[in-house]
DNA sequence: GCGCACATACCGACCAGTTGGTATAGTAGG
DNA sequence: CCTACTATACCAACTGGTCGGTATGTGCGC
């Protein structure tokens, strides 16, 4: 019995969503996973087509990835983008609704709320730059969407000369949240990362209120870059 | 001639090294190219030693990862331990020696200045237990090292309630890096993590010269934690 | 009836790990 | 001092299995 299914009436009906499947499978197993520890195998048993619909979609496994790194990036995209947070006038308050999305976002394992282009592009970086560039795509196109309310921001509690540059600021926020994600796996604690959006949440509070210009320590003018 | 050299006289020299050869090549070669994507051939070829070499001293190749990191924390933690800047009596000056000497680590590619444990610990954070365990310990034992210092510097600069708890401080500062480096990998550009330090300094310049406890912002009030 | 979207079956390469063996150092007896 | 024995350190060749990728087949919609 059941000898012959040929292809089941699901696979027939859905005919055509193979694309689509591999790519949300892609995301979910690899961030899980990592790249290399996932094999086309894994990725075609969790999306339910065969290697042969994989192959036919994309020319290689790193062409899925290269595929799932942009598909993130437009998941990710259109969740922020349709957010709450930018509706205030004020720029400070968007900025701080952005960090409480993040810290709302903070649910369950660290494979459920950690950035898949962060976990690729450390197995890429070196070994396979189209990835890596997808990845690093992703995380500053991210950082820049954020990068006006900074300026903003920065430009209406502006403090003396030794301002932070609002981009260098916008990739600051992905750089404590990417290594909350490496520590937080680390640990195998999500609170890991709410503690470290609250000490950047202090940071910016600080930057934001023009603290003491007149006694500034002499710590803030000696500064190492060459 | 030369029909059989019979273990050449290097070898014989140095007989009972190929452990340590065989750490070294793992803490180099992972560095760059992540765990999963060396071989056991890789990590042989790059030490200079043959498999059987290799599986004398490590059981399987997860324990010689276990081991590297081991390795990675000894030598690193020799590094810092014997560094200048625990020799200031002022602990924000040990702070402030400490992400100088962070900062002037970073030379070279991201594969040369950047963590091993941060590396693998994204690759083992689900699959390998023991190895994500030995990752964290690398890194948390390293932020305990500043611990103390953090304490003595808050207490000395405290200001009112809401100052952060010293671990959680020295935590940061780990993670602030390990993200640092991972969208250095993404740009390919060191400056990335000189900029991080830059705004993990300005905030420790922040905490550390108690600003202006009288107007506090109403964003430092509402915490987000749950 | 043709082409697109997939499935099946398969391949060579490479993987981690094993095997059986050799060279060397240390030790003890004579 | 020489020989016999043992333990350690290491090596070259190999194995079973898995890998990414391919060649070929097949059903459905237009």
């Amino acid at each position: 019995m059941a000898s012959k299914p040929t292809r089941d009436a699901r696979a027939t009906v859905v005919r055509g969503t193979a694309r689509g499947r591999l790519l949300d499978a892609a995301v979910a197993v690899i961030r899980t996973k990592g790249l290399n520890a996932t094999s086309v195998d894994d990725l075609c048993a969790s999306a339910g087509v065969t290697k042969g619909a994989l192959f036919h979609h994309f020319a290689t496994k790193e062409a899925l990835a290269v595929a799932a790194a942009a598909h993130w990036s437009e998941t990710t995209g259109a969740l922020f983008a349709t957010a709450d947070y930018h509706r205030p006038d004020d720029p400070v308050e968007r900025i701080f609704g952005y960090l409480d999305l993040r810290a709302a976002l903070i649910v369950g394992s660290p494979a459920e709320y950690s950035c898949l282009v962060g976990t690729m592009v450390q197995e890429a970086f070196l070994t396979n730059p189209t990835l890596r560039d997808a990845c690093a795509d992703s995380i500053l196109g991210h950082a820049a969407t954020l990068e006006a309310d900074f300026a903003l921001a920065l430009a209406a509690h502006g403090e003396q000369g030794g301002q932070p540059d609002p981009a260098s600021l916008a990739r600051y926020t992905q750089i404590v949240l990417q290594g909350a994600f490496v520590v937080s796996k680390a640990a195998n604690d999500p609170s890991v990362v709410l503690d470290a959006l609250a000490h950047l949440r202090r940071y910016l509070t600080c930057l934001f209120s023009n603290p003491t210009p007149d006694h500034a320590p002499s710590h803030t003018a000696t500064e190492t870059h060459t």
